[in-house]
DNA sequence: ACAAGAAAGTCTCATATGAGACCGAATGAA
DNA sequence: TTCATTCGGTCTCATATGAGACTTTCTTGT
C-alpha cells in the first residue's frame, strides 16, 4: 500500500514512480528534516512496540525501561527520565508494573533512601531476550538500502546529532 | 540537565566529558541506529508538541494532520493514515474535531462519496502559521552542531531511508 | 442486476498517558 | 537543632489513544 492517486497539484506520470511517491509524502514541509526522522522512525518504532504489547502485555515505557536497563543496570528513575525523555509518572507507574510482573527489582538507594536503582531479573532478561530479535530484524530491514559506508556516516551523523542534544535549550525554543 | 554520576561500569574521568556521557545514554543497545533516532527524535518531538497540544489546544494527529495538509490539500483521511503511519480511529475523530473548530473543511469526494477530501480554511493556516516557527527553530537547533556538508548527507541518507519504507515487509517482521 | 467482499469512515469501550498535586527524604541556612 | 527548599517518587483525575465492531458505499464476479 502506498498512496495512490494524488489528485491535486501532482503531474501524471512522469518520473520514476519512487521519486514522485516520495515527493507526495515527504513533499514541501518546512522541517523537511525533523519530519523525515519522524517519517522513518514511525515506520520503524510503531509496528515493531505495537507488536511487543499485544504480545507481551508491555507498555511503551514498560518496554523501553527494559531496554535501557540492558545497558545500564542500576539506573534510577529520575536518571531514565533525563536521558528518555518520558514523564516521571509514566515511569514511576511503568517500574511499579515491572517489579508486580518479576520482570525487574527496585533496590532502595542506601546513601539516598528516595531513589530506586532498578535491576533486571531473570525472567526480565529472559523477556527481553525474547521480544528484542524482533527489534534488530527491523533495523536490518530499515538499513538493508543503505551501504556499509552509508550506515557508518548515518549512525556518525546521529551520534553528532545524540551529543548535542544538551544544547538545543529545552526552554529558549518559541 | 544530563545523566550524572554513571555508578557502575563507567571508567572514573578520563575522556572528555561529552563522550562518556554520550556513552552511558546510547550505551550498548542491540539496536544502535534506531535507538538513536528515537533519542533524537524523543527531545525534538515531544517538547514541541507538548507545547503545541498546550498552547493551541490541539491533539498529535491534528498537528499533523495540519501539517501535512499544508503541503498535500485535498488528501483523505485514509491517504493521511498510509504515509503517516497514525490509526484511522485517530485520524476520523481528529478531522471530526478539527471541522468542528473551523480550522479545516471535509469535502465528500463526488467520484466516491465514502471518501471525504480535507481542506485547510484560512484559520487552520493561520493556526498552522501560528506554531510552526517553533518546529523550524528546534530543528534548526538541532541541525546547528551540522556543518551545512553534513547536512546534505544526512538529508541524502534519511531520503534514501525514508524511499525504502514500503520494502520494510510491516507483515513479515518477527 | 445481484450478491459477496472490500474499503472509508465512525463509534464504543477499555486502557494508557499527561499534568500536576502530593508525600516523605535529603540538603542547606540560620 | 529547626525551618525552608529541593528532589525522588507516587497518586489522582481528566483526556487521548488503540483495538476492533459497525455502517454505508463501492467493486467485482456471476
Amino acid at each position: 500500500m502506498r498512496p495512490n492517486e494524488a489528485k491535486l497539484p501532482v503531474p501524471p506520470a512522469e518520473a520514476d514512480q519512487g521519486n514522485e511517491g516520495l515527493r507526495a509524502i515527504l513533499g514541501g514541509t518546512e522541517i523537511p528534516t525533523a519530519y523525515r526522522i519522524g517519517y522513518i522512525l514511525n515506520f520503524y518504532r510503531e509496528p515493531s512496540f505495537r507488536r511487543i504489547e499485544a504480545e507481551f502485555g508491555l507498555t511503551r515505557p514498560e518496554i523501553v525501561i527494559l531496554l535501557a536497563l540492558h545497558f545500564r543496570e542500576g539506573i534510577t528513575a529520575a536518571e531514565f527520565c533525563e536521558f528518555s525523555g518520558h514523564l516521571k509518572a509514566g515511569v514511576s507507574r511503568a517500574a511499579i508494573a515491572l517489579e508486580k510482573k518479576n520482570l525487574i527489582r527496585r533496590v532502595t538507594d542506601q546513601a539516598d533512601s528516595r531513589r530506586q536503582r532498578l535491576f533486571l531479573t531473570d525472567a526480565g532478561r529472559e523477556l527481553y531476550s525474547r521480544y528484542v530479535p524482533g527489534l534488530k530484524a527491523r533495523e536490518a530491514a530499515m538499513l538493508a538500502c543503505l551501504s556499509s559506508t552509508e550506515r557508518e556516516q548515518l549512525d556518525r551523523l546521529l551520534d553528532k546529532l545524540a551529543a548535542h542534544v544538551p544544547d538545543w535549550g529545552s526552554a529558549s525554543e518559541l
